[in-house]
RNA sequence: GCUCUCGUAGUUCAAUGGAUAGAACGCAGGUUUGCGGAACCUGCGAUGUAGGUUCGAUUCCUACCGAGAGCACCA
């Protein structure tokens, strides 16, 4: 990285070097006076006698050094970028770490709903982050095919009238009367022993039948969503599993009371709180489950970093959760690390699950689809619209909105106002590369290779010189946001280029298309590493 | 009540303690002989309130006001 490297240039461990907000402040900028209190100028002369062969010339501006680069650094990353290709802006940061991402985490009988979605695009866009630092990363998901809300929906179930009822509707049913009818909650109780026992013959039927509905359902979402798991955890596994350490340990870490088996974290830290482990009927809950799921991570891939991504309303159960990891494996706690998300709400609140209240994946995509559809121009000769890339564009667009929001914050859902295709958009970011990549494809396609004669010193051929350094700031930071913004910085840039020059033709086409290579496959590379995919033509 | 998030243009979102707070939508106006108008250009417009720390605060600390989430047998 540049950037590290003109800090051991500079030699001093206060100084913070990084690339400017404004190109007209440079490529990089540096505090080192301000926070030395030096004088600038003076440090300027002093750099000057012994200058970085990248940096061209050195400006002092409102106590900045400010760092402009040299056109030959900007060509050699154009060169790069041709030799490198797909794996531009990859960095060895991680080499070697096995790291294990869990994120998604639908439960079968339930809806997949946008809230899934939400932790399904920031997952797989961290996943696909830290992969560019080389590391080893498996993706998991975790789903909860045992526990109350399975039993509510097959309560629901038997009393919907079965055939064609459809299980998220069931829960509903189910999780309503749990909580207002007496009679319900002990049979929905009962219930749920029998799936945890398989006793009932009748109940397993329906079980297994909503169980495989359920998950083959996901499939097909996944693949929509251009997301792969390489395990697929299921709470059946680690129910059992989480008891039997929760059972080892109670005396010590855990205690009886009320015939539960809880946790009382407040004993740890004051500002936790008792969870129950192990209910009255001896059944885990999701908190003993939880710490089965930790262990049996560790067993199939032996990582050094556990990632767990989930709504931020299950922020303290998590506290609470690794604080009862801590106790029984201090060093499992330490790899192990809970990032939340916020809540997808809509405009009228919250959504839930529990009064059938929600908005599903699919039903989503295939209205954003509709839209795209609508847009998509019936181009050169009447051709056919392309369903798939339509399908591209709606989820890019959704993913999009999701991922320009610091993961953490509610975001409000108003489909019709938040879900835009033009500027600031999953299709914007599309659009240019499809664009760039059409120019190329009309140009000779012997000028393939980059030729960087007359190399026009261009706000965009800057800016993809800094495009590794943004992967590794928004990598280290989980935060594909910073990506994002780039992104759209670059596009802009490009987009404003090509309004004002002509590519093709001219004394300047070999750069220029030299140019226009490089942003499309920076754009390319920036969307693998969002989650989002780049139809050549949309 | 306790714990944890969060208050930025009319709206939806950005901003490792740094420069003139960055986009987009919307609004007003404009861009065709040139390769994709899902584009480009111009304009209007914002850090909840009051203190504190700092050379420098949207960012850190305190109080207040406001919104949301969680808090014993759901996940």
């Amino acid at each position: 990285m540049l950037s590290e490297k003109i800090k051991t240039w500079l030699g001093d461990e206060r100084a913070q070097v990084m690339p400017t907000e404004n190109l007209a402040n440079g490529d990089y900028a540096s505090n080192l006076a301000l926070v030395t209190k030096q004088d600038a100028s003076v440090l300027k002369a002093r750099l000057e006698q012994n200058l970085l062969p990248e940096i061209e010339k050195i400006e002092v501006a409102g106590g900045f050094l400010n760092f402009f680069l040299k056109p030959e650094y900007f060509a050699q990353n154009l060169q790069n970028i041709t030799e490198q290709q797909d794996k531009f802006g990859w960095n060895n940061n991680l080499e070697q770490k096995k790291i294990i991402v869990e994120y998604t985490d639908p439960n079968p009988f339930k809806e997949f709903h946008i809230g899934h979605l939400m932790s399904n695009a920031i997952g797989e866009s961290i996943s696909r982050l830290i992969e560019a630092n080389n590391a080893e990363v498996k993706r998991a998901c975790y789903q909860g095919d045992v526990g109350l809300h399975v039993a509510k929906a097959i309560w629901g179930y038997k009393k919907g009238g079965k055939g064609g009822f459809e299980f998220g509707k069931a829960y509903a049913l189910g999780s309503s009367a749990y909580e207002n009818e007496e009679k319900a909650k002990e049979e929905i109780q009962n219930i749920n022993q029998k799936i945890y026992d398989r006793s009932d013959p009748e109940i397993n039927e329906i079980y297994d039948l909503g169980r495989g509905k359920s998950l083959e359902n996901f499939l097909l979402i996944y693949e929509k969503l251009d997301t792969d798991f390489d395990f697929f955890f299921f709470e059946s596994e680690t129910g059992e599993l989480g008891k039997k350490i929760v059972e080892e340990n109670v005396g010590g870490i855990f205690e009886k009371s009320e015939n539960a088996v809880v946790f009382h974290a407040e004993k740890f830290d004051a500002k936790l709180h008792t969870r129950v482990y192990i209910t009255a009927q001896g059944l885990p809950t999701y908190e003993a489950k939880e710490l089965g799921l930790h262990l049996k991570k560790s067993q199939v891939f032996p990582f050094d970093r556990s990632l767990i991504i989930t709504a931020n309303e299950q922020d303290g159960v998590f506290r609470v959760g690794l604080a009862a990891l801590r106790q029984l494996d201090p060093e499992l706690a330490d790899k192990t690390q809970h990032l939340s998300h916020g809540m997808l709400r809509l405009p009228t609140g919250k959504m839930s699950s529990r009064t059938g209240d929600v908005i599903t994946a699919e039903s989503l995509i295939a209205e954003v689809k509709e839209k795209v559809l609508e847009k998509m121009p019936a181009r050169a000769g009447g051709e056919e619209k392309d369903e798939q890339v339509a399908e591209q564009v709606a989820v890019g667009a959704i993913k999009y909105a999701i991922l320009k929001q610091a993961p953490g914050r509610d975001v409000i859902f108003d489909f019709a106002k938040s879900l835009s295709f033009e500027g600031d958009s999953g299709p914007y970011l599309q659009y240019t590369y499809a664009r760039a990549k059409s120019v190329l494809a009309k140009a000779n396609s012997g000028s393939e290779k980059v030729n960087l004669e007359n190399l026009e010193l261009s706000d965009t051929v800057r800016l993809l010189a800094r495009f590794p350094e943004i992967v590794a700031r928004a990598s280290a930071a989980y935060a594909p946001q910073l990506l994002l913004n780039y992104l759209i910085n670059l596009a802009s840039s490009f987009n404003s280029f090509y309004a004002q020059n002509k590519i093709i033709g001219g004394p300047e086409e070999k750069s220029r298309l030299a140019l226009t290579q490089a942003v499309a496959q920076v754009m390319k590379n920036g969307l693998w590493l969002l989650g989002i995919q780049a139809p050549e033509k949309m």
